[in-house]
DNA sequence: CTGCTAAACGCAACTTGGTTTCATTAAAAA
DNA sequence: TTTTTAATGAAACCAAGTTGCGTTTAGCAG
């Protein structure tokens, strides 16, 4: 845990590995608030939102807005590098037990764009119920 | 206009007669402020969302989240029904204007599922550059 | 080990998108 | 024209996320 942090040339600091370990349990992806749930630790609410924002910089994690607008973060495959993420795998969310889960072996197809348009990512989402709630 | 709404039995209001004009007026999805800053009307807030809400459940609309969370609000194509939105196609997000277009023409291609997940709908949405920032 | 400094943290206050409650008004059916 | 039910409006609220700023600390140089 603590290697990711100085492979990135970041300070490792308390609040930091509470939220990687956090991150890294996780299953599916979670927000802010999960965090705050799953912790023993008081993290202050500013220090947690910085600390995702720096890590999904460093390409640590990346973050999918849910549904209602709320973000969600997980932790990236290897093959992320700084503010370049390669995480163009489908994200399906089960819309009975409300999580997301990275899809990290089904890519997101590529599709034709009308003339003039440039794709620099892309993001799909998609919506069904999950193996755990059938 | 006034009978989109006779059509989908709800009452006709000068409010949504004119939410029903913004959003027809307009080329990309729009957000409530938007809605906002387009009528000469003094709209309550509320209503607003409301409107939306109600036009979205029965199908006049659809709504895509932004890229920072914000809900942003289009038109439907033709075969939406109540409740049961066929917005197959593809959102394309311009970084540059900052704008969010409905690619009607362009369809979501169909992913192929790891075993146990079943897909009710999805979203793919694509950044870029579009046709007037380049 | 000690001091230094930039980076990280913590608190309070704020912003913003959106919702709840409840009383008032008006569309359209009877 | 009356009645009823849906729609509206105002105020207060809520929750996610941010800003500003003073304090602390990781980790480096000496």
């Amino acid at each position: 845990m603590e290697e990711i942090l100085r492979e990135k040339n970041i300070k490792v600091t308390d609040t930091r590995k509470e939220i990687l370990r956090i991150l890294s349990e996780s299953k599916s992806a979670i927000s802010y608030n999960t965090i705050q749930e799953k912790t023993a630790l008081k993290l202050d609410k500013v220090t947690v939102y910085r600390t995702l924002d720096t890590f999904e910089n460093k390409g640590i994690i990346h973050s999918i807005p849910s549904e209602d607008g709320i973000k969600l973060y997980s932790f990236c495959k290897d093959d992320c590098h700084d503010h370049d993420h390669d995480d163009n795998h489908v994200h399906f969310n089960c819309e009975m037990c409300n999580t997301t889960v990275c899809l990290y072996h089904v890519d997101i197809p590529s599709v034709e764009l009308p003339k003039g348009y440039y794709m620099h990512s892309s993001k799909l989402i998609v919506n069904g119920i999950c193996p755990e709630c059938r």
